[in-house]
RNA sequence: GCCCGCGUGGUGGAACGGUAGACACAGGGGACUUAAAAUCCCUAGCCACAUGGCGUGCCGGUUCGAGUCCGGCCGCGGGCACCA
C-alpha cells in the first residue's frame, strides 16, 4: 500500500450532507505507533491486512484442489474487463462473491473461487489508435495493474488459476471448440448487415454510431452486407426456453427477460396474392401472431430488404432512394423502433385471402425487419400502435375487429374515431365485431387459435411456432479478438485449420495508424497454404465476438492449464457453478450465450450432461453510484463571438458539500478559497455565503444524485485510495452495508468513514474482551442468548444474500457486547463468535481478533458457528392490539396462549373498551404470536 | 418504441399480507476535555401544546388488516443482438 493520499482529497466532498469536515481523519496507516502497551487497542489495517494475507498465502488456504469427503462449492463472479484500474463496482461484486466463498469454506465445503480477465475487445484497439501503443501491451499492463490493485482486498481467490482470454493458451482452446462446433453443424456462414463507415472504410459497432454518424469520421453510416459466421443458437431456442423453468435459484426477472428475448410465438403464416407485381413476386408471405385481426387488415408492409423491395429498387430510382434512406439508420433494434415510421407506396396491391375483391396497398416500411418472420406483415391499425401511427400518417383505413368485452361503455373510443390502438393482453376476453371463427366473446388467445384452425381448414395458411431469437453472428472485423481458425481456398472453399496447428495466433507486428482491420493488411499472416490441398490460400481475417470468450471461461477455470478445452474429470468434479454473481446488464446476452455454449460443449464432449445448464444459482447485484457535481465554465471567444457557458464536471474531492436550509448544497473548494473576507470554509454560514456568491457569478455547483459512475462525469471513487486510507476491510464492509446487494448503492465518503469507525470500535471491544476479568456474572446468559440469535440472523443473511441485514445485526450485537457486564470468558466467547461472523466480510480484522482472543489456527479455517435453537426461544411475546386495523395498544402474553384467552385479554384492554363503548365487537382476528385485530 | 426492474424520514435502508421507519449516515442535546480530536450517553418521520391526525411516488381496488397483492398512471434505472 502506498502511503498518504492528501487527506483533504478524500475527506472533503462527496459527503451527502452535513457540515464541512475541516480536519479530516488522518490515514490510519500513517500513524507509526511505537510498539508497546497501547499497541493492542489501536486498529491498524495497514499492518494487519498484509500480515494476514501473507499468512493465507503461506498456508495455501485458498488453493482449490479436488478432494473427496467434502462437498465442492464453485463460486464465481463475472470476470472483469481490464480497463486499467479497478472500480468500486468491482469491489462490491468480488466482495459479495468472497463472502459466499469464505462462508462456504467455513461450512465445510471445498471451494473453487477463481479470477480471470475478459481481455479481448475494442477499448484496447481504441487505446492503440489514440496513443500508438499495441493492444497486447496495453491489455497486459492493465491486467498487471488490476491484479496489483485487487490483491490488497484480501479476496479468497485461487490466483494460480488466473488467465486472460487473450492468452493464446485460452483462445487456442476456443478455436478448438469452434472447429468441433463447425464439425457438428452448429456454425455456418450467411450474409448479414453491419454499420459501415464510408469514410473510414470500416465496420462500426453500434456504440460507435452517434446519431447516424461514425464517431470519428462523422460520416453518415450505411448498412452493408458481409458474409459472416453464425452459431445456430436458434436451433436451441425451444430448449433454452423450456429449461428456464428448472432454474429455481435464478432471479425471476432474468428468466422473464430471457423468455421474452427468445420470444416464442404461435401464429399464422400465409400468403397474399399480388396484383401488378413484377414477375416472380405473385405471392407475399406474411407471418402474424394476431390472425384473429385479419378482417382489420389495412395494408401490407415489407422490409426494405425484402426480395420484392429489392426488385422494385432495381426498377425505380424513387424506390431505390427510399430504400437507401431506410438503410441509413443504424442496425440496432432501438434505432429502428424509435425512428419515425416511414413508408413508400409501391402501387402494388394484394388480395385479401377471405375476399379477393378486397385489395390492400403494399408499402415498403422502414420499421420491418427482414430478419424476423418473413420480412413482411399485414398492418392492422386498430390493434397495433405502430400500425395505427402508420395508417394515420398515410391516411389508410382503420377498422376495429374487437372491442372491450364489458364495462367501459361510454369511455371507450374506437381507434377509427381517434382513440388509441386497442391492444389488450391475449388472456383478456374481448367482444369480436366481425367474428369469422370461434365465439363472439372470447380471449385473444382463443381468437388466435380459432383463426388458425379456420385458416388451416380453408387452405389460407398454417399455424407455425416462431422464435424472436436470431442466430448469433460472431464475426468481427477487428484485430484484438480470437482469430476464426479457417482458411479460404479457391479450390477447396472454406477449410478448417488443423487442430495441431492451433492456436492460430494473432501477429504482433501490426499498426493502427489507419482504420480497419490490420489483419486484412498483413500479407505474411494472411497468406497461407490451404490445409487441405496446399495451394495458396488466405486466412479468415475476422475475429470472434468477445461474447464467445466469456461463454465458456467458467468451464476453463476447472482446468485452466489443460491441453484440451476442458478436462472431463475436473469438469465433472467442479461443475456446475454453484453461485454465479454479476451485473443485471448481463441478464440476457451473456447468460443466454453461455447457456448455449454449455449445451454445445456437452454435444461435442467437452462438458458433462449436468452442465447443459452451467449456473445453478444466479445473483445479480446493483451498481455503485455517486453524485455528479456539475458546474459551468465561461469559454471566452475573440470578438465578435459571444462568450459561451460550457458544462464542466468536478471530482468529488474538488467540492465541499454541506446542508443549508434543509437542502444539500455544494461549493467548489478552489472558488471558496479564492474569495477573501467571507470566511472561506470555516462555517456553514460562510459556505452558504460562498454558495450565494458562486450562484451570482455563474460558478454554482449543481448536485445530480445517484448517477452511474463514469470517468467522463468525474463522479468516480477510486478503491485504491479508499484502501490506502481506511484499509480493505472498511471498503468491503461499506459496500456490503446499507443497501441490499441487488440494488444500486450510493458511495458516500461519510458512509466509508462510518464503516471505518465501526471496525475500529469492534477492534477495541475485542481487545477489551481479551483482557476482561474472568469473574462470572449474572448477565452471561443475556449476552449468549443474543449471540445465538445473531449467529442465526447473520447466517440467514448470508444464505439469502441479505448481507446488509446481516450487517445490521452485527452492529446491534456489537453494541450489546460493548454494554454487557458479562464475565470475561463469556465476553471472549461472544467476541470470538463476532470475529467468525464478520470473517466473510472483514477477513483481516476477524483474523486479528481471533488470534488476540485465543482462537485456534486461522479463523479462515474455523468451522462456522451454529446457533443453539434452545437459546433463542422466548417464552413471552408482545402482541399489538389493532382496532379496525390500526394499532391502539399491546399486550404481553405467554408465547403459546390459546386464542380465546388472548381475545379475552384484548377485549379488556382499555383502548378496546373505549372503542367498543359498551357494544359488542363485530369480529376479532387473532394471529397467534403476531397480532390481534378487533373490528368494531 | 419494446422487454425487465425500482420508487419508504434530511440520507442509505429494515419490515413471512400483521406494531412502518430495525441498523446506519447526517442533525440536535449532553458527558469527558483548559480547548479540540477521539470516545460514550440521550434524542429524533411529518403536523399539532396535547388528546390526536397524516404518512411507504400518484389514483383506484381486494382484505379484518396493504410498503407488500391487483389495475391504471408518473418518475428513475437496466437491456435491445457489434460496449463489455
Amino acid at each position: 500500500m502506498k502511503a498518504g493520499i492528501p487527506p483533504v482529497a478524500a475527506a472533503r466532498g462527496s459527503g451527502r450532507a452535513g457540515p464541512p469536515r475541516l480536519s479530516p481523519p488522518r490515514p490510519t496507516h500513517a500513524r507509526q505507533r511505537p510498539k508497546g502497551s497501547a499497541r493492542m487497542s489501536r486498529y491498524t489495517p495497514a499492518e494487519i491486512e498484509p500480515k494476514w494475507q501473507k499468512a493465507w498465502d503461506e498456508a495455501l488456504t485458498f488453493k482449490a484442489e479436488r478432494k473427496n469427503g467434502k462437498p465442492k462449492y464453485y463460486v464465481l463472479e463475472m470476470f472483469p474487463y481490464p480497463s486499467g484500474r479497478i472500480h468500486i463496482g468491482h469491489v462490491r461484486n468480488y466482495t459479495m462473491g468472497d463472502v459466499v466463498a469464505r462462508y462456504k469454506r467455513a461450512t465445510g465445503h471445498n471451494v473453487l473461487h477463481p479470477m480471470g480477465f475478459d481481455a479481448f475487445g475494442m477499448p484496447a484497439e481504441n487505446a492503440a489508435m489514440a496513443s500508438g501503443g499495441h493492444p497486447k501491451t496495453w491489455t497486459y499492463d492493465n491486467i498487471d495493474t488490476m491484479v496489483e490493485q485487487m490483491k490488497p482486498l484480501g479476496l479468497s481467490l485461487d490466483w494460480s488459476r488466473m488467465f486472460a482470454t487473450c492468452d493464446p493458451e485460452y483462445y487456442g482452446q476456443q478455436q478448438a471448440l469452434f472447429l468441433d462446433f463447425l464439425e457438428q453443424g452448429m456454425v455456418y456462414r450467411k450474409n448479414a448487415v453491419v454499420n459501415w463507415d464510408p469514410v473510414d472504410m470500416t465496420v462500426l459497432a453500434n456504440e460507435q454510431v452517434e446519431e447516424g454518424r461514425g464517431w470519428r469520421s462523422g460520416a453518415l453510416v450505411e448498412r452493408r452486407e458481409l458474409t459472416q459466421w453464425f452459431f445456430r443458437i436458434s436451433d436451441f431456442a425451444e430448449d433454452l426456453l423450456e429449461a428456464l423453468d428448472g432454474l429455481d435459484d435464478w432471479p425471476a426477472k432474468v428468466k422473464t427477460m430471457q423468455a421474452n428475448w427468445i420470444g416464442r410465438s404461435r401464429g399464422l403464416q400465409f400468403a397474399f396474392s399480388t396484383t401488378d407485381a413484377p414477375e416472380g413476386h405473385d405471392r407475399i408471405e406474411v407471418y402474424t401472431t394476431r390472425p384473429d385481426t385479419l378482417l382489420g387488415a389495412s395494408f401490407v408492409g415489407i422490409s426494405p430488404d425484402h426480395p420484392l423491395a429489392r426488385q422494385l429498387e432495381r426498377d425505380s430510382e424513387e424506390v431505390a432512394a427510399f430504400c437507401a434512406e431506410c438503410r441509413r439508420t443504424g442496425t440496432s433494434e432501438e434505432e429502428l423502433e424509435t425512428a419515425e415510421k416511414k413508408g413508400y407506396d409501391t402501387g402494388i396491391t394484394v388480395r385479401h385471402p377471405f375476399d379477393t375483391s378486397w385489395e390492400l396497398p403494399v408499402y415498403i416500411a422502414n420499421f420491418i425487419l427482414m430478419d424476423y418472420g418473413t420480412g413482411a406483415v399485414f398492418g392492422c391499425p386498430a390493434h397495433d400502435a405502430r400500425d395505427l401511427e402508420f395508417a394515420r400518417k398515410y391516411d389508410l383505413p382503420v377498422s376495429s375487429v374487437f372491442v372491450p368485452a364489458m364495462g367501459e361503455e361510454g369511455t371507450y373510443i374506437l381507434p377509427e374515431d381517434g382513440g388509441p390502438a386497442y391492444v389488450p393482453p391475449k388472456v383478456e376476453t374481448v367482444r369480436y365485431l366481425k367474428p369469422f371463427a370461434g365465439e363472439e366473446a372470447m380471449t385473444g388467445d382463443s381468437g388466435v387459435d380459432a383463426a388458425i384452425a379456420f385458416c388451416e381448414e380453408n387452405g389460407v395458411g398454417q399455424g407455425v411456432t416462431k422464435y424472436r431469437l436470431r442466430d448469433w453472428g460472431l464475426s468481427r472485423q477487428r484485430y484484438w479478438g480470437c482469430p476464426i481458425p479457417v482458411v479460404h481456398c479457391d479450390a477447396c472453399g472454406v477449410v478448417p485449420e488443423k487442430k495441431e496447428n492451433l492456436p492460430v495466433e494473432l501477429p504482433d507486428d501490426v499498426s493502427f495508424d489507419q482504420p480497419g482491420n490490420p489483419l486484412d493488411r498483413h500479407p505474411t499472416w494472411r497468406d497461407v497454404a490451404c490445409p487441405s490441398c496446399g495451394a495458396p490460400a488466405k486466412r479468415e481475417t475476422d475475429t470472434m465476438d468477445t461474447f464467445v470468450d466469456s461463454s465458456w471461461y467458467f468451464a476453463r477455470f476447472t482446468a485452466p492449464r489443460a491441453g484440451t478445452p476442458t478436462d472431463m474429470a475436473d469438469a465433472e468434479y467442479w461443475m456446475n457453478v454453484d453461485q454465479y454473481i454479476g451485473g443485471i446488464e448481463h441478464a440476457i446476452l451473456h447468460l443466454l450465450y453461455a447457456r448455449f455454449f454449455s449445451r454445445a460443449m456437452h454435444l461435442t464432449g467437452h462438458l458433462p450432461e449436468k452442465s447443459r445448464e452451467p449456473f445453478d444459482a444466479l445473483f445479480t447485484q446493483g451498481m455503485v453510484t455517486h453524485a455528479i457535481f456539475q458546474t459551468y465554465r465561461r469559454e471566452t471567444h475573440p470578438d465578435p463571438q459571444p462568450d459561451k457557458l460550457v458544462r464542466h464536471y468536478l471530482f468529488p474531492e474538488e467540492v465541499i458539500t454541506f446542508q443549508h436550509d434543509g437542502i444539500e448544497k455544494a461549493v467548489e473548494t478552489a472558488f471558496a478559497e479564492s474569495l477573501e473576507g467571507v470566511g472561506g470554509l470555516s462555517s456553514v454560514q460562510a459556505l452558504a455565503e460562498v454558495h450565494r456568491i458562486a450562484d451570482m457569478n455563474g460558478r454554482g455547483v449543481e448536485i445530480i444524485p445517484s448517477a452511474k459512475m463514469s470517468k467522463s462525469k468525474k463522479n468516480v471513487v477510486d478503491p485504491v485510495s479508499i484502501i490506502s486510507q481506511y484499509g480493505a476491510d472498511t471498503a468491503r464492509w461499506f459496500v456490503l452495508s446499507d443497501s441490499p446487494p441487488e440494488r444500486d448503492v450510493e458511495w458516500t465518503a461519510s458512509g466509508a468513514e462510518a464503516a471505518h469507525r465501526h471496525l475500529s470500535r469492534v477492534f477495541r471491544i475485542a481487545a477489551e474482551a481479551a483482557r476482561a476479568e474472568d469473574a462470572p456474572q449474572g448477565s452471561d446468559e443475556v449476552l449468549l442468548r443474543e449471540m445465538h440469535k445473531t449467529i442465526h440472523d447473520v447466517t440467514q443473511g448470508i444464505e439469502s444474500f441479505g448481507f446488509n441485514a446481516g450487517i445490521a445485526r452485527l452492529y446491534a450485537f456489537t453494541s450489546t457486547l460493548s454494554k454487557s457486564d458479562a464475565g470475561g470468558e463469556a465476553k471472549r466467547e461472544a467476541a470470538r463468535t463476532l470475529a467468525q461472523l464478520m470473517s466473510p466480510m472483514t477477513p483481516h480484522l476477524a483474523e486479528e481478533m481471533w488470534s488476540m482472543l485465543g482462537g485456534e489456527g486461522l479463523v479462515a479455517d474455523a468451522p462456522w458457528p451454529v446457533a443453539d435453537e434452545t437459546m433463542m426461544v422466548e417464552d413471552t411475546v408482545t402482541m399489538p392490539i389493532q382496532i379496525n386495523g390500526k394499532r391502539r395498544g399491546e399486550v404481553v402474553v405467554p408465547k403459546d396462549m390459546p386464542k380465546p384467552e388472548v381475545e379475552e385479554l384484548a377485549l379488556s384492554h382499555h383502548a378496546v373498551l373505549k372503542a367498543l363503548d359498551g357494544g359488542a365487537p363485530k369480529k376479532i382476528i387473532v394471529v397467534p404470536g403476531r397480532i390481534v385485530n378487533v373490528v368494531v
